[in-house]
DNA sequence: TGTGAAATGAGATTCATTCTCAATAAGGAT
DNA sequence: ATCCTTATTGAGAATGAATCTCATTTCACA
């Protein structure tokens, strides 16, 4: 068993909670992408292998596996939210560009040092980063300037 | 006139579009705001002073007000998009508890300069920075804590 | 194998946001 | 001032992601 399987299996134990079939397709499906993606991106995917999950557990595993740390919500994309799984990967900051909607990834360890000490000073329990920077990709300028 | 609205009546200018009193009603509700907000609310204030504007116009000024850099998209609350108004404040990280939902900021002007940094040294024209910490707040913390 | 709680699927529902389209307003040109 | 073209608006319909309902199934444990 591949050790995210344990780490949520241990979770929904301490709930209470039952690592079903569903919730391992779910899981295993994540795990094997290395992109950002949505709950219905997820839920095409799972089909593809298996008709045994429903939309309905796609949403409602989503937040499990948040809480159980294992992914966390990302950039927001088009109208859809979008989640990454970050357990394991070190923590990166998105730039996304608003011309082309390209997201790229970059380091972040030296700003996560500073948010981890401020969370302590202020005795905040951090266990979520977000950060996303927003605007204009060095191709899509350079595509402004060739048409002027 | 205040600075906001030359901000915008100058931007719309530039893009061929009108500076109508929806518009700057919506504009001068929003700069009146001290706090997030979400479209509804808006509404919902401007329509204590006037009944002239509508939802649609609202939802469809939003965007503009982003684009002009007079406010940007901030913490999403419930299922509602929020924004803030960024012109003339310091850019703020959002520490938001996941217990009690409160939200609360701190400044980040360190982090900042870094990031314009790493904009610049990949040709990244940066508009708007996100950052949101997501974890648990000491108060709830420390109701965790008395409940055991 | 029986029992109670948790989980599921299918489809209905919700609700924020966007779209449509006919009517209106703005602002430059004459 | 009056056209004329284009942008804008309001009202309500449409969209669509996410959530909810509830009858049925599955699970864990005795």
């Amino acid at each position: 068993m591949q050790e995210h399987e344990n780490i949520f299996e241990a979770f929904l134990a301490e709930k209470g909670l039952k690592f079903t079939l569903p919730r391992k397709l779910i899981l295993d499906t994540v795990f094997g992408l290395h992109e950002h993606f949505d709950a219905e991106q997820l839920y095409d995917l799972i089909h593809r292998v298996s008709k045994e999950v429903s939309r309905a557990t796609v949403y409602r595993t989503l937040p499990l596996l948040v809480e159980a740390g294992l992914i966390q919500r990302s950039v927001r994309s088009e109208s859809r939210d979008t989640f990454e799984h970050i357990w394991g990967h070190p923590r990166h900051a998105h730039w996304v560009c608003k011309v082309c909607g390209s997201v790229h990834e970059t380091d972040m360890q030296d700003a996560v040092r500073i948010l981890q000490a401020k969370a302590r000073a202020q005795n905040f329990s951090l266990t979520e980063i977000n950060l996303t920077l927003t605007g204009i990709c060095w191709k899509c300028q350079n595509h402004a300037t060739e048409s002027q």
